[in-house]
DNA sequence: GTCATTTTAACATATTTATGTGATTTTATC
DNA sequence: GATAAAATCACATAAATATGTTAAAATGAC
């Protein structure tokens, strides 16, 4: 017996969704609350296998609902619902430890399944959800291993140089003279063509040079 | 007709997935090959709707295909079939431009579906792929949103610090005296409890400020 | 041993930055 | 309308940085 808790304000949407539950062999609805703002007690009270969380709830919403829930329970599946594939949402959801994300309009065959699968580990998502998530992967850079050839002193330097040092500093710290420290940091403004210390600083984190 | 073309170096299997291919309604295999060595220009002169593309090939492998078709053709849509849903691979192909992810242990029916899905502009993902997504996001560490209260003006600043602007360059770009530049600039280090330009600079990748 | 590269160093100078002190004007809030 | 916070500007000065030129050791590759 899958057992589930809903978080959904919609009092039609919700009565609908615990009829569909419990009206299905294998599942059960025991409880639901049409707001977050109890959320961990309520968790903690019924140990559901499954809860499902509406995105867009008065008071404590959704993904701050998530979050709670995960505060105090690290087991419990959570897959939210929302009427919209909103990016930003998905992602927060997704980054806050969500099980899964569906739209409400899946249909509740579909919505079954996917409560099942997410009670057996596994992550389900509406397809457009899931093409959404493939997207924000493509967003990620490469290491663009741009190779500006830094020697291997540059690139101590450098690095001196991304955590705060002066020229003085990294001096005394490399037991060289300060003119050899002007020395490399000219050859390392050359190397990643920049005219000063704070735009080497920046390169070196935009291309992830150290 | 959904026109598919194969990438696999196993002999049997590739057999198997064409005949299970060509054996279904609507859908047609144009051609299989046993490694990518020539992907580009055989995705280019078959213009198929979905690739299946095996990870593990000798010569070039899935993952250098894939880069390859993405290369000469952002539309078609690519599968990756692999044995195991190891971490790495997943997470470079879905950077890479994949449509979707499959363990070659998804039953015939299964995998018919999720080809269909992919030509739908959907992301099929066995679960077990699904989960290690997710797995994925969570790692991505939150904005640590450590507030320094740093106000519109003084962000806007530390943005130009950022972009490598000179105090002279910042003061013309916002219509302000130099001077005033410095006093922004003063308190965004008295925030930032730093004092040089390079660790504001530092600080704010760091601390994800903008 | 020669050649190329790296690391080291010195000298000079103009520019930029950091720091202090003080003051006026906006803007938002109660 | 008093108050507080933010934004504006000025003047001064010490410190740090950027830029140029030049060149001697050290290192490694051939």
């Amino acid at each position: 017996m899958i057992r589930v808790v809903i978080y959904e304000d919609n009092p039609q949407f919700r009565e609908g969704l615990t009829m569909l539950i419990n009206g299905s062999d294998g599942f059960s609805v025991l409880a639901s609350y049409k707001n977050c703002n109890n959320v961990a007690e309520e968790v903690e009270k019924w140990l559901p296998d499954v809860v499902l969380m509406d995105i867009n709830m008065p008071g404590t919403d959704g993904l701050e609902g998530l979050k709670k829930i995960r505060e105090v329970d690290s087991d419990v599946k959570v897959l939210m619902l929302t009427v919209f594939d909103d990016n930003k949402n998905v992602f927060e959801a997704l980054r806050s430890g969500a099980n899964g994300y569906l739209l409400k309009k899946t249909p509740p065959a579909k919505l079954l399944e996917y409560i099942q699968d997410a009670t057996m580990g596994g992550a389900p998502m509406t397809s457009s959800i899931a093409t959404q998530v493939l997207k924000m992967f493509q967003v990620i850079p490469q290491n663009k291993n741009q190779d500006y050839c830094l020697s291997e002193r540059e690139t101590q330097v450098l690095q001196l140089l991304v955590d705060g040092y002066s020229y003085k500093m990294i001096s005394s710290e490399l037991f060289i003279a300060i003119d050899t420290v002007r020395s490399h940091i000219k050859k390392i403004y050359e190397k990643l063509h920049v005219n000063s210390k704070s735009e080497a600083v920046a390169k070196a984190f935009k291309d992830r040079l150290l």
